[in-house]
DNA sequence: TCGGTTTAGTAAAACGATACAGTAAATACC
DNA sequence: GGTATTTACTGTATCGTTTTACTAAACCGA
């Protein structure tokens, strides 16, 4: 009994009218119970200047306002106060885990605060990157947050960056040790015995392909191991698959330096080289041990589960947001920090293994 | 040189005063230029009554705004139009793939059309569920997008319900095409020669949880394979990881009841299931066939690559917007679908094979 | 009975923009 | 030369709330 509806097709429609009725004012409400506007805001809002106003009165305005559903507009009152509690947080993409997971963290600590925020996605174009920040100014937003998102200017407002790597005047910086992660993973892979690392950068758009880059080579000169330029990919495409991975470690396998081991730039990129090198014919991590970044949800369900570096990207997306409501709460003239590290931890789950006698050509 | 500072400290603090000035207002503008408001007002928005004012005053208007970088405040035309180009989006939850790939596609036709949006994930909590549309209702929102989140009573604004199953009014649904999903699933597995299907359930608080349920009973009745209820397993934990198919799949596992094939609620519960079956000494597709359901990006990256029905989650968020957008520009008078369908699809890939002799025990 | 305090409120301005109704001067038309 | 129209604007009210300053009546103590 398939159907042959395509798909967005409308079933159904129907018309019964829903009243429009405009939510009730204030000024209304007072109106009603013969009263001033003035009395029943400072009622309602518990001022301490309604001392004066009797318990009876209370009541009544209390009584009205619950019969009428009253509700105070929040856009008078942000005209009037000049304060919106609402933030802007930019992300390059929704879709690929990592935004989510920190998003995540800055929802848990705004929404308990009673702000609520903003999502815009650029996907790295840069007119959207500089567009939407203006956008969010407009709406009066009290700060951004941006995430894996590059600050070029000094902003008119407080601004708390996740993993960005400029160090801009007016930004806060939530930012991972990475020299310690390079270490925990390099440290690692040589701790099993791997000596011939291949590395896959980040795409040029990502804020921490540059600094990953220069702590893996700091990493590796201080444990002593070369990095072959051969052995080194960058992923290319602008894509939350796997499928990046898998393209930039085809192309370490093409120029067939022999290697044990691969420290990819995420997860993501982690699960789709774990797919080529087995495609030619290594199994991991027998063959060759695999170390993601990041530990998403996928890498530790993953076969082989992934051995990783974690980042905490769901507590950066909360201090970025504590970080923020306070530089907010504190004024624009009081001291805030610059940066906040986290701080990273492997992860050992069965990708890694020691390394076994080095050999150029898959054992088929 | 690792070094030990503690997660979130604090490294450096700089107090260079970042001036607060409010920005400037039509009325300043129009003092300085010696004109008043409404003149701006008119030329900066090109209004045809502006037709009357000579090209030489607009530009000096145009060229004193751009000066005194003028942006008109949001909050105030807000006031005054009673609108505020911002709609609601109530998720479960942010992290967990599925959300995030529908709100990427409500995002792509907000921000198109000049709305923004406020998300608010509820984690299934029934307080939270009740008190977030009445604070999005309080900022003015001018409709709600509801993911994956019950609607109880008659909503007061346009409401656009993705995967939600109740019929109410004023809500318009977004939903699968689930009795054909259900068929292509068992169908698929059917024409492998598997007869005896496990299911895995979602849990309670999934809005698709019943209608799958009842659309693969009637599909497997239709395909006349009986369903075993040893077979079938619910999923338990509100959490975004496989672990939920795993223990699942344990609990069908230990029923001790031979099955050749297993469907499961989603892709990161089959991608829990396959793990537990491996486990087990099952090798998956050669023993056992598993199914998912999504097609979130993991899935066609996972080992074995997941066979799984695909729901086009983006495209359903975009439909969403586009409904809720329509429905906020004709009117609460005016009629509006009460469903829209969309279709899944079936997407074979490698954790389904024929079904071989059954075994009750693994060959390990 | 006078001055002061407390009680119970209110009036008006403000936030920033927009809509509507004017208006004064210049020009056009017959 | 007188009316009609166009040009170039302005004044005021309004959206819904909050703030500040005010008032009028009642009460209170000496």
């Amino acid at each position: 009994m398939a159907m042959s509806r395509r798909d967005g097709e409308i079933t159904n429609r129907r018309s019964k009218a829903q009243k429009a009725e405009r939510p009730i004012s204030l000024k209304k409400l007072a109106a009603h119970l013969g009263l001033s506007p003035t009395t029943l805001s400072l009622v309602l809002n518990e001022s301490p200047l309604a001392s004066a106003i009797p318990q009876e009165t209370k009541d009544r305005i209390f009584e009205a306002a619950r019969e009428f559903n009253y509700s105070p507009n929040f856009i008078a009152r942000s005209l009037r106060s000049a304060r919106t509690y609402t933030v802007g947080v930019l992300v390059p993409e929704l879709s690929d885990g990592y935004s989510a997971m920190v998003l995540s963290g800055v929802e848990d600590h705004l929404l308990k605060e009673g702000y609520f925020y903003f999502v815009a996605s650029h996907r790295h174009r840069s007119n959207l990157i500089e567009r939407y920040p203006q956008l969010l100014m407009e709406r009066r937003v009290e700060g951004i947050i941006a995430v894996d998102t590059p600050q070029r200017h000094r902003p008119l407002l407080p601004v708390v960056s996740v993993s960005g790597h400029e160090d801009v005047e007016g930004v806060t910086n939530i930012v991972l040790n990475h020299e310690r992660a390079a270490e925990l993973a390099i440290g690692y892979l040589v701790s099993l015995g791997h000596r011939q690392i291949a590395i896959l950068k980040g795409q040029d758009f990502s804020s921490d392909t540059e600094v990953r880059w220069q702590t893996i080579r700091s990493a590796a000169s201080q444990f002593e191991v070369p990095i072959h330029p051969a052995l080194v990919a960058q992923l290319e495409a602008d894509s939350p698959s796997p499928e990046t991975g898998y393209v930039a470690a085809l192309k370490i396998l093409a120029a067939g330096v022999p290697f044990t081991a691969l420290f990819a730039f995420n997860d993501i990129s982690a699960i789709g080289a774990i797919r080529a090198l087995r495609e030619a014919g290594y199994s991991v991590p027998e063959d060759i041990s695999v170390i993601g970044f990041d530990d998403v949800h996928a890498a530790a369900f993953h076969n082989p589960a992934l051995t990783t570096i974690r980042q905490p990207l769901f507590q950066m997306g909360r201090l970025a947001a504590e970080h923020l409501l306070k530089r907010i709460a504190n004024g624009p003239q009081a001291p805030y920090p610059e940066i906040v590290v986290v701080e990273p931890e492997l992860v050992i789950r069965q990708s890694t293994a020691p390394a076994r006698q080095l050999s150029t050509s898959p054992k088929k």
